[in-house]
DNA sequence: CTGAAAGCGCTTACAG
DNA sequence: CTGAAAGCGCTTACAG
């Protein structure tokens, strides 16, 4: 009450009827023209005198004038408004993900509905049935697990809404896709063990319903195998892609005895992080006596000591790439592969950090 | 070409028209009631007959109807949409803080924007106001650091769009927020490692532009002071609340010989990581010779060995109760607190892990 | 308890 | 090159 203005005046003032924003008759009004020119003028139509442009420029800018996203969606066939479909446990992924979408998004002045869905629910499939009814979105990009579920791809279909997959690893050919090579990234890990001199690579398979979890291990073997090695049976372990199942991992490994692998291939970083627990709890130090290497490059992986040696998903660029599809689609000509088999393919990058050393 | 039902094949179907969707007209026809009774119905407003709601409600069923979000936000008060705005380098803050927003949106049929801003570009409050001008927000979520710049507010309030802040440090009353004490909780962080009988306790202060590193100074400065100690200078070091800045401080904590204090608290998690990782390279053992305890318990905690002791901060429940004060504002009536003087207080927990023994 | 009319702020299709 | 009319799918007053 002592202030220049206190929080209870404030509140006693009358609430600034919706603060006027001004519309498009307010435009044309000023210019001394038509809607329909203001309209032309805002969404860059051509047929208009340059005189007639500049004439309701002046007047837009004047009035600081916004054309109303819900009103130009109602009339017209686009929303501006994108849907990014989510349910991963991984909050860096998800936020990269989400930049990547929103950064070109906002170069189109599209914008971003974020919709985390529950992959686990029986009724997915209707709840993005409702979504896509209640709002008109222009696209949606799906990323892994959605974008391998067949009620999904089913709903989307059905809303007839155009949707881009990010990383998908089943129904290939069904929709627009971006995505990296993981059986090359895992190959050119592997490589880079074996360029350093090791033999006995151990490998961690990662959850065994996600499609990359199988390229990842394919590429282990296929450079394997070019090396002339075959891994050791008891140093590959089934894990889950979680903390817990790498620790369980490592306890397997070096709980024993018996004979330890020189290096260690955890197929995510998570279960790297857990081997590096148990490895620290059991006193094997690493990289002195075992290398790991991880694969996704989180942000754990430059906390953790050593820092981890790791596969860079371009996770970024992927969804940049991805809505960048989504809205460039219109533009495609007859002689254009088509919307449906467009692919894109992005680089990944070996990030050698200090969890290898050479022996 | 082989299987069922090609993509080429699917390319060359005709567009399935914008799959009807049907509308309110759709369902009034088939009701054999005006649109009017229909939206009344769908409202779930009051003065309709029972036996007509039923009608309704079937007809409804039957063609799959689902309001369309867009033209109810034109036609009427509300959009259905909130904002989240946000600029903060942690993931798993910024996707915690999302799904509290989304979860109790989602409750009352709204949608999430999600709005990345750069608090350091010049024009943001511009930036603000433009996107508050194209789409009318029924409310904005805003969290640190843009809950603390005054061109911010001044722009959310010039837009006249009702907004909570999370977590601001400044402008206190400005606005409805909420908030955990963190002084509090530093205060009991330091009893905690002194009722486990450390008195040489170092301190990494965080980076000076956030409020909360000053209230965490605080809290820690209390706890020691009513204990009757008073910190060592040598011990309190300035961070940045960044990993290289921990390691920094571990550097000039463990590097020079001299006395090591027997527990640090960094004031935040990643500045606990780094004291860890350098502890780890100069041999110093924790929790054996130094405990250490960080404030955030961000997912590295339990990643890194041993696991931090660290506090929670109920980042999803902050975030769901702001836009619960937004979404349930309508309803306060005379006698409550007027909406910007609202405030709510969330608890915080101390996470008792493995990087703290008693001495 | 129910409905006919007007209008939200734009775009579409059409006319000139 | 420009504009008058209709309409997107709802809600808001208002009338009965």
């Amino acid at each position: 009450m002592t202030q220049s203005k206190t929080t209870a005046e404030r509140v006693k003032e009358p609430i600034p009827a919706a603060p006027a924003v001004s519309t498009i008759n307010d435009v044309a009004r000023l210019a001394g023209v038509s809607i329909k020119t203001v309209s032309r003028v805002m969404n860059n139509e051509p047929n208009v005198r340059e005189e007639t442009r500049t004439k309701v420029k002046d007047a837009a800018n004047l009035l600081k004038y916004r054309p109303n996203l819900l009103a130009r969606s109602l009339a017209g066939a686009r929303s501006f408004l994108v849907g990014l479909l989510y349910d991963n446990p991984s909050s860096s992924y998800v936020i990269d993900m989400q930049a990547g979408v929103i950064a070109r998004c906002r170069e189109s002045g599209y914008h971003v509905l974020s919709e985390p869905q529950d992959s686990l629910a029986p009724d997915i499939g209707r709840a993005i049935a409702s979504l896509l009814a209640t709002i008109r979105l222009d696209g949606v990009i799906l990323t892994p697990p959605l974008c391998d579920m067949a009620v999904v791809l089913d709903a989307v279909e059905a809303a007839g809404v155009p949707y881009v997959r990010v990383s998908p690893s089943l129904f290939p050919g069904r929709s627009a896709l971006v995505e990296m090579d993981d059986t090359l990234a895992a190959y050119e890990m592997t490589k880079h063990l074996l360029g350093l001199g090791h033999k006995d690579i151990g490998f961690l398979r990662g959850h065994p319903e996600h499609g990359s979890s199988h390229r990842r291990y394919d590429g282990f073997l296929k450079a394997m195998r070019e090396g002339g090695l075959e891994p050791r049976p008891a140093w590959i372990k089934q894990g889950q892609n979680s903390f817990a199942s790498g620790l369980e991992a490592g306890k397997a490994l070096f709980g024993r005895g018996g004979d330890l692998p020189s290096a260690i291939f955890a197929s995510n970083d998570e279960m790297a992080f857990g081997v590096m627990a148990y490895a620290q709890q059991a006193g094997v130090r690493i990289p002195d006596e075992v290398s790991v290497v991880g694969f996704d490059d989180t942000p754990g992986s430059m906390v953790i000591w050593p820092h981890l040696t790791t596969i860079r998903q371009p996770v970024t660029d992927l969804a940049y790439a991805a809505a960048d599809m989504l809205l460039s689609r219109a533009h495609v000509d007859d002689d254009a592969p088509s919307f449906t088999d467009a692919r894109r393919e992005l680089p990944f990058e070996l990030v050698a950090r200090d969890s290898v050393r050479a022996v």
